[in-house]
DNA sequence: CGTAGATCCTGTTAGC
DNA sequence: TGCTAACAGGATCTAC
């Protein structure tokens, strides 16, 4: 599932194989992948033609291509995976993929960029950025843990202002951006804190090594190219990253600890599966 | 505003 | 063997 790391290979990819080509055709198949933009699948290939790409850039799991548009006015491609979505770098004339919602044709009659998505979560749409360089609808997302300007001490303040429970609080997008399901549940292991407790409860160093770890294991995951176990997941050569085979509580229910040897539990929460270590990550009281 | 829960989607897997 | 149900989960929407 593409969370910050994979977002981040993601975007590496099309800053070496999209960036300074100008796109010259685009297609677009279906309407559900440009529901994000409103003025639908037409308008946003009538903007997208005759724009050069001059970068691409991230905030948490949002992506986007910066746009020279012909008249002038800053504008980006914004692309979010979703949970299955994949940038593929394509030969023009590779068959289409089974689940393809949109292909971009560039100038140079070069390799063509193919957004495909199994569960269609993910989307594209064409949008203004503001005078930071921040697309419309990327403005209420946090700053991500990589950020240059990322205030540590304010998202540890932010967190403990929720009555809510800690994971979901780090999974809020809009107090720290780009922790997902798996990066939640490995940071918190290696906190030694069990998720449902409530955020506010938490002393300040206990936010603070919770939100140090997570950034530690997106760097790690970062390093060895993201995480995927089932294929959805792949970079823009369509190449998958290696980090699951060091995950120690996501998907491990069975297993041992790595740390303590107990084996990790699988509990529902917030309609999504939680892993923890029974021992290094106890319950808090009052709950089931 | 904060909070909690439902919802979108489809391929894969578990269980009867 | 063949069917149904559960499952994966990021972001948004609704209700309170």
């Amino acid at each position: 599932m593409p969370e910050l790391p994979e977002v981040e290979v993601v975007r590496r990819g099309l800053a070496e194989h999209v960036a300074g080509r100008t796109v010259t055709g685009a297609e677009v198949f279906g309407a559900r992948v440009t529901r994000r933009h409103l003025a639908g699948p037409q308008d946003l290939i009538d903007r997208l033609v005759g724009s050069g790409v001059a970068s691409a850039a991230r905030r948490g799991k949002y992506l986007w291509l910066v746009l020279d548009s012909p008249d002038g006015h800053p504008a980006a491609l914004v692309i979010h995976l979703g949970m299955s979505g994949q940038l593929l770098v394509s030969d023009p004339g590779a068959p289409y993929e089974k689940h393809l919602h949109a292909r971009l044709e560039f100038a140079d009659g070069g390799r063509e960029l193919r957004f495909v998505d199994q569960r269609t979560f993910g989307g594209l749409s064409w949008e203004e950025v503001d005078d930071e360089g921040i697309p419309d609808p990327v403005r209420h997302i946090a700053r991500d843990p990589f950020d240059p300007r990322y205030d540590a001490e304010a998202v540890v303040a932010a967190l403990r202002a929720r009555r809510s429970a800690v994971k979901r609080a780090l999974l809020d997008q809009t107090l720290v951006s780009g922790i997902g399901n798996i990066y939640a549940d490995e940071a918190l292991w290696r906190a030694g804190v069990h998720g449902e407790r409530v955020a506010a409860t938490l002393s300040r160093p206990t936010m603070r090594r919770i939100l140090g770890h997570a950034h530690e294991v997106m760097a790690e995951a970062l390093d060895q190219g993201g995480t995927s176990f089932d294929a959805l997941y792949v970079n823009v050569n369509g190449a998958s990253g290696y980090f699951d085979r060091s995950l120690s509580a996501y998907g491990q229910q069975g297993r041992p600890c790595p740390r303590c040897g107990t084996a990790i539990r699988r509990e529902s929460f917030m309609n999504r599966s939680s892993h923890s270590c029974p021992r290094c990550q106890p319950k808090p009281a009052g709950t089931a």
